[in-house]
DNA sequence: TTCAATCGTGAAAACGTTTTCTTAAGCTCC
DNA sequence: GGAGCTTAAGAAAACGTTTTCACGATTGAA
């Protein structure tokens, strides 16, 4: 039925192992590599992957392991990730974990069953601390979330700033009483919760937090009661693209403007925050870089395999926008 | 190095082949098969499944190929398709083709060389055209995109009359000069601008239409010049998601007003649009039964290969909010 | 001219499974 | 109690490659 290399070989009049050679840019001579092509595109041969990789014990594969392909944060990053995969002759496992530690394992395990060289991922907080003691026959770079602790390569935001330059931004524009909105299942929204209390605290404001399940509705949900029984806050700061939303959603559903009635600031910088009230101020994380990151981190790591663990950390950008609008005319 | 089932044979005293239906859920004796159990955790063996495949000459695996994994589109019909795969015990490789040819073909024939199952493919203009001629040793259905002539099976929105329901809304609305924008990559684009001018025709309205490439920046700068020669319509009806972005930001870059200056309908009920402006009128695609019909499709074909193609098309839904408000109070 | 080194090629082994074939042991049934 | 079945288990073949090994021919140096 499906044409082998042994079916090439006969078709061209010579060896499978001259075949296997001519097509991967062997030591062949002109002759017999014209016979082999002609053979192979007669036959209509199609190299099979599997075989391949069994006999050469590589995958020239690498896994991505995220928590919500539907997020753009990711989506923009996986881009990066398999570009720059495509570029070194890698090609990119894609997974979706939702944030459940259960479907990470899974996936963990299916990464080695693959024998893939390497994973990129982005942990929820759960696996994030049990990662060490796993064993995995690969290594690993984290992105976006990883544990102090934990001896991974990674490549973060510097969260504890990037909430800082949010906090600083909407006290200089008169805002005092600020509440921030935090995920709780990545290890971001802890930073940015701590970046976020000192930054307070060193204001000399008394922050609020939250913290709520990474969704839509949840963030909707808590503002909606904040609204509804009218001790809302001047201002609030969600942690990410997915919570910004679900505080709009729940402003507008409730009557209210921004930023006269509660200012917004947030994070990930996605292209429908521009469109929304007045624009909404944003962290703008630099999504390709730190796919390309990642992926230049786990080559290095496939390169020397003893080398010292990496952390590299990237700062975000203030994107400044009508929803942090001075609260009313700033004296000079 | 690696722990083949061999050395579990060896460690539980017993071939492979006992090994390997005790893994399999075959015939072994319970005993047999603690032992078995109990080797596999204390070897830590992993099953290599590229040695599986190679044996038992079959995947498991379908290709699921789309244009543009940043779509909130693809990515809502690529969660109902994995979903799907995951419960018929499938893996999914995903791919992104950046509306790129030259992509397609790679990735076509990257499927035929993994020896997927089938695929779900979401085709350029270009690319749908030629799809019969290809012979390609796997089923494809095709999602969201289909040429009529392809013998492939398809599952595909109800795209004229999707559109005969925008241009009936506005016109209902008051709206009279109505022009459309269309991507131009997709199947899609045309037989939305096919139901777009057919319905105008049939109001006795005078329908204006504009190709563009399927971007945000293309639309951007078209809709840009509408309003900078000040020949902008009443109303515009944007083909997709992101087109229907470019026109928001373009509107908002002139400082104009939706609706009054000019009214927006569009494609694709993103999370973002309920948010934008007054909120935009929209037709909602059933992405999740997208997804999931294109699964049910490939498993049916794959159990009965010689079954006349089938195309599903499936019906949108007109979600009206501020964006197509009535130009000014309608007469009784 | 001869010996060693290099080169292109084919034969055969190897990768880690699953599956077919064989075999030995335990049954049932007269 | 032996002929015929069923059953569980092992031996070995097979999947489609790549790679090692062996071999003969060509080349280069002495």
């Amino acid at each position: 039925m499906t044409v082998s290399i042994k079916d090439v070989a006969r078709a061209a009049g010579v060896s499978p192992a001259t075949v296997s050679r001519a097509l991967s840019g062997g030591k062949v001579s002109a002759e017999l590599r014209a016979q082999v092509e002609d053979a192979v595109h007669r036959t209509g041969y199609r190299p099979n992957l599997s075989a391949r990789r069994l006999r050469s014990q590589e995958s020239q594969t690498i896994g991505l392991i995220v928590a919500d392909i539907c997020n753009p944060f990711f989506t923009a990053v996986a881009r990066a990730v398999e570009d720059e995969a495509y570029k070194a002759g890698l090609r990119v496992i894609l997974c979706n974990t939702d944030e459940n530690p259960e479907k990470e394992s899974m996936y963990l395990q299916l990464m080695e069953e693959e024998r893939v060289t390497g994973v990129i991922f982005a942990p929820t907080r759960a696996t994030a601390g049990r990662l060490g003691k796993l064993r995995l026959n690969y290594p690993i770079v984290l992105i976006d979330r990883a544990d102090i602790a934990s001896g991974q390569d990674a490549v973060v935001l510097d969260n504890a700033a990037a909430a800082t330059m949010l906090v600083e931004h909407l006290h200089g524009q008169g805002y005092r009483h600020i509440a921030g909105l935090f995920g709780n299942a990545s290890t971001t929204g802890i930073e940015r919760h701590a970046g976020f209390t000192a930054a307070m605290q060193r204001l000399g404001l008394q922050p609020e937090s939250r913290f709520v399940a990474p969704s839509i509705e949840a963030a909707e949900a808590e503002i909606a009661s904040w609204l509804s029984h009218g001790h809302a806050p001047e201002a609030v700061v969600a942690s990410n693209g997915l919570l910004l939303m679900g505080v709009v959603k729940a402003i507008r559903a409730a009557g209210k403007r921004i930023p006269e009635d509660l200012a917004v600031a947030g994070f990930d910088n996605e292209s429908w925050t521009e469109l929304a009230g007045p624009g909404l101020t944003v962290i703008e994380q630099p999504v390709a870089e730190i796919g390309r990151t990642a992926m230049h981190l786990l080559l290095e790591r496939l390169e020397t395999p003893g080398a010292p663990v990496r952390k590299v950390v990237l700062g975000g950008r203030c994107v400044v926008r009508g929803s942090t609008k001075a609260v009313q005319p700033l004296l000079a």
